[in-house]
DNA sequence: CAAGCGGGTTGACGTGGATCAAACGCCCCA
DNA sequence: TGGGGCGTTTGATCCACGTCAACCCGCTTG
């Protein structure tokens, strides 16, 4: 896998620097006073264009760094031998991709660009040694860890419990949020994901999310048009969720 | 939910200490050297008896520390509304509870434990405090966390890609590999959950947990009689897993 | 010793989502 | 401008697992 693009550290690159950066509520340094920011603005190297569709990393590479999304998003997903796929997440913009390496100085998983995109690379040896001179940096670097564990057992719930509509309920009110903290519609955004995709990380097949998001439109809850989603009713879908079996 | 046990140091507590502990190889000081383990005796300040089907803390209960199982054994789960329950993990001696906590300063998730079991109480700001000063505590903290999420990946690629034997198949492997890692009998164990607790973290009901278990049994993979399980062909329960779909 | 109970097994049946298959629409490119 | 392909939608059918129910077993309690 050829790097490509890895921007060094210049006047230029320093423009998007973390004390620069309007990610910052987003990302990393979340929670953390100017001052303590500032410091990051050295560990935040380089960064590195990544085209639709090309890895950012694989399973077995080298662990080296972990990387925050500045534009575009990503999936990262895990095969089985016998070609199934699971998508275990969706990266967008100010979130922390690559905590899976640390635990074996490998990576457990591929991060594929959902589009073109560019991250942030944080080489980890220096993150961990400023982390032990920043405590605000440790203590958020532990959030974000912490975080993505949370996050990781709502999927869990999501899968094991919930079904099908349930599932799809969950990924649209998710997506909106997310959408919404990055300052666009919470009502009207385009999915850079495939069917096959979402129903990957749903744990159902392309066809059940499909003949999903057709139900929704039937009942109003939603628009579809292609990727293109708009929600004409946020409560609709939430309480989907919150649904107690109808007796 | 009132504390209990909570036993301060003492000398007697101190032959329990990190630096003493037997199971220095499976818990946070993995890896580290004896000098800075010995560190870590300060930083394990007391210990907690569970009893079993108590909470060891519940979703809501603010986050102070995390804890390391001495003896016996947890399930953590979260809960729906509806009342709908998914078990997100099970935890053996060495392992480390409470990760979930650090996000939101508040715990998310219920440890219960599945036998009276006692664990080791590690305050978190201590822990950030001591890691800021010891490099291989930060680097081994950073690992247990990631082998989390990893394994949390794991159960994503279960529940979301695998068939109901499939996964009863993966869990008794991995029960088998962690007992085996505790220096029990690969072979033969004791589960300490229940069939209804297994399906949950499977996402099964417990009628298919408990078929799957009659269906190994006849075909010789396993001998179950309650919750004692004999491994007679362990080969066999992998193959299930690398199984491509017998075309 | 009987009664009660929680956990487990097993059977009969129902169903949500998978599978198989066809057709459509958008987009890229010759 | 017209074809070809990928992603999507939709329909028909299938089946793995859920649901409902009966029963068993080992333990506890009176």
């Amino acid at each position: 896998m050829p790097h490509q693009a890895v921007v060094p550290i210049t006047a230029e690159a320093l423009k998007t620097a973390c004390s620069q950066c309007n990610l910052q509520e987003l990302c990393l340094p979340f929670g953390m006073s100017d001052g303590d920011i500032d410091q990051l603005d050295g560990l935040v190297g380089a960064r590195r264009k990544i085209k639709r569709h090309q890895h950012l990393y694989r399973v077995g590479d080298t662990f080296e760094a972990i990387y925050a999304v500045r534009t575009g998003s990503f999936k990262t997903d895990v095969l089985l031998e016998d070609g199934r796929e699971q998508v275990t997440g969706f990266q967008m913009s100010g979130e922390i991709i690559g905590l899976d390496g640390i635990s074996t100085d490998a990576h457990t998983c591929n991060a594929v660009a959902l589009e073109d995109s560019d991250v942030c690379i944080i080489p980890f040896d220096n993150l961990e040694k400023l982390s032990r001179e920043v405590e605000s940096l440790q203590h958020q670097f532990h959030k974000v860890m912490s975080r993505e564990i949370v996050r990781d057992h709502g999927v869990m719930m999501l899968l094991g419990s919930m079904r099908a509509e349930e599932r799809l309920a969950a990924f649209l009110i998710n997506m909106s949020q997310r959408f919404t903290a990055r300052g666009f519609s919470a009502a009207e955004f385009h999915l850079r994901m495939t069917r096959e995709e979402i129903g990957s990380y749903l744990g159902l097949k392309l066809e059940t999310v499909s003949r999903a998001f057709s139900r929704f439109q039937e009942n109003g809850l939603i628009k579809v048009q292609q990727k293109h989603i708009r929600i004409q009713n946020i409560a609709g879908l939430k309480a989907l969720l919150s649904h107690l079996p109808s007796v």
